[in-house]
DNA sequence: ACAAAAGTGTTGAGACTACACCCATGT
DNA sequence: ACATGGGTGTAGTCTCAACACTTTTGT
């Protein structure tokens, strides 16, 4: 990434993705590890150029760290604080990273544009994780899956944000029948029921759950899964239209 | 209001707020009709200064405008396209009051601000519209209540952003019991029912949204309403608390 | 035949709807 | 007494949870 500050992004507006994908049973979050001396993790984020609709960079940034082009997301919050900067960081930073002085001077562009406030779009996205081939930016040192339950301490307020992202995800759940996105594209009722009962982390009964879901008329039923387990093989489903 | 280019605000970033109220089963939304010439009305809104909130800077130009401290709003959604900028409206505007261009010079820093590109937020409020004594600022020449049905065209996007601000506040009506803000102090169901049949616009069977709202526990039943109508008095209800 | 897991049916409780009836109030 | 509108009760329908039972599959 090339210096923002030089960029024609609009200042002090930024966006924050939580990108849900989920794999065995857990929900998981895709979280880059930044380039420096320390630990910091941060969720991938960005800046909207002065041409760019919101929705197009939060497409934009999407696409960078996940290689998928059509990807489910819905704007949940806007994070606002006063204190939303990164000023704390910056000094963990730099005091594990002192060379960034003399690379870019205390008093440089970057460092004045990072260390503003900042108000940011809170983004949540969902994946089929097996499609994504999570990619670094030249910022991040490492870019991996999180199990929600155990996430890495982020900076600012970015485990706030998950938190508000995953109750977003949660309320609308049922509301828009999004969770088919984060399976994949065939897939048998109890993939769905155990993903449900992953995200509301409570038990649903079997029987009442396929009828309901069944009920919401958007699956169609195709052939059996024989997966060679000695019972009864389920129907795979998949979306219609 | 002083030059906002002038101001310590956040560049490009503006809040606009749907007020809500209630009259005469009627929905209104309180809009400030802007002191040039020509036709021009928008939303109430503002910017954030730097050291502040944006759920703050929020407050801070409703009660401006309505005279309310204590009031409830809902952060409901971003206004990001874009082409979301002045331009036209600012085109019209200078068409029709030449004087502007000699007072402050086409390329002067507040024409600057003010034809940018904005991201805007986007709360809305309910007030009881009976304590709202409705303040201009310097850019208003008039503002007023209008019925929800019967808005003038406002400029940009601003009747859009009423008509997902409406939809918000749908949605959320029943999950956070948010109605009675828009009612005095002491109500009669019937008044709670038209207030619902007016926001839904749809009409509620009598008995069953008696006791629907009674379920929901938040009223407390005072004396009764004697009007001098020859009927049944109804009771007057309080939220508890 | 058996165990394991999937599919289906049935029943009861609670929520919502529609209809009906009763009560208070001023003329 | 009467009309008007407010308060309350009840039966029917729908939804949803809990239980039970049947079917399919490979050993």
């Amino acid at each position: 990434m090339r210096n923002p500050s030089e960029q024609n992004y609009i200042q002090q507006l930024s966006i924050d993705c939580v990108i849900f994908g989920y794999h065995d049973k857990q929900l998981k979050v895709l979280v880059p590890k930044l380039n420096f001396n320390g630990d910091f993790w941060a969720l991938p984020g960005g800046f909207v150029s002065q041409d760019e609709d919101i929705d197009t960079a939060a497409n934009r940034i999407l696409q960078q760290r996940t290689g998928i082009s059509e990807i489910y997301l819905d704007q949940f919050y806007i994070f606002g604080k006063a204190a939303r900067n990164s000023l704390i960081f910056m000094n963990k930073l730099i005091a594990l990273n002192p060379q960034l002085l003399s690379e870019n001077g205390q008093h440089g562009k970057e460092f004045d544009w990072f260390t503003r406030r900042f108000v940011s779009i809170g983004y949540y996205a969902l994946v089929d994780l097996n499609q994504v081939v999570p990619e670094k930016t030249d910022l991040d040192s490492s870019i991996n899956w999180y199990n929600i339950k155990e996430l890495p301490e982020m900076i600012i307020d970015h485990n706030e944000i998950v938190e508000r992202a995953l109750n977003a995800l949660r309320f609308n759940l049922d509301e828009k029948l999004i969770a088919f996105n984060l399976l994949p594209e065939t897939f048998t009722m109890k993939d769905v029921q155990e993903l449900y009962e992953t995200i509301y982390d409570k038990p649903f009964a079997r029987n009442n759950f396929q009828k309901k879901i069944l009920d919401l008329n958007v699956l169609e039923r195709l052939e059996k899964k024989f997966t060679g387990a000695a019972n009864k093989a389920p129907y795979l489903y998949r979306r219609k239209g």
